[in-house]
DNA sequence: CCGACGCGTAACCAACAGGTTACGCTTCCG
DNA sequence: CGGAAGCGTAACCTGTTGGTTACGCGTCGG
């Protein structure tokens, strides 16, 4: 998946889209901005990485949607435990960008 | 939360927004027009329900973001089993409040 | 039966979103 | 050093979003 497993330039980028290289480049300054993204100057070129742990607070208030009151308690501790798992591995995997398998562009 | 847990007609739904009630209602016919809530029609009342399924498309592809290339397999393997867990405990239990769904009126 | 209530939609308007072209800044290569 | 490449932003324009008020329809109670 695009900027997940790999980072690109925002040309790259740019040539996955139809629109206009500035369009790309503005919709860049806003995931930026929001933190979705984290961006390093290379050169004349700048690379663009996926960051996505400020989607954990999104996926768990969908959750909360999807949650029916009361019930499923013990799922939940055990998600949370999955959760966890997850977190500590990857605060100890080194980030290494390292290009993989090419996901669909949507 | 609201509507996960309670249905409420479209005036206690604008009660709880400062906007107007035709906007709370034009967001309404959005969210029915989209499948992520039920209404029913009582009296003059209608009453609206979450449905929070659809909403697992999107708790998907957001998880596909935040999933490393790779890695965490088995940590999805258990994850898939507590969701199945919890999917097939949704659909034996009970629809409690049940309404009976009308069809769209737009 | 009539007025009140609940509520949805039409029409309007302002703000925003999202595309474009033009331009400028920085880096790099010949 | 100058031209090319990479890329971001300004300015502009159009369509969409999202609020408002006014109004109308269906239901209900006195």
């Amino acid at each position: 998946m695009m900027l997940r497993d790999e980072q690109l330039s925002a040309g790259q980028i740019a040539e996955r889209f139809v629109i206009s290289r500035p369009a790309v480049s503005r919709h860049l300054r806003v995931l930026r901005d929001s933190g979705l993204v984290r961006d390093e100057l290379v050169g004349r070129r700048r690379f663009y990485v996926l960051r996505a742990e400020p989607l954990t607070d999104l996926t768990d208030w969908i959750a909360g949607l999807t949650r029916p009151a009361g019930w499923e308690h013990r799922l939940d501790a055990l998600e949370t435990e999955v959760y966890r798992a997850r977190r500590d591995h990857r605060d100890r995997a080194p980030a290494a960008p390292s290009p993989r398998r090419r996901e669909d562009t949507a």
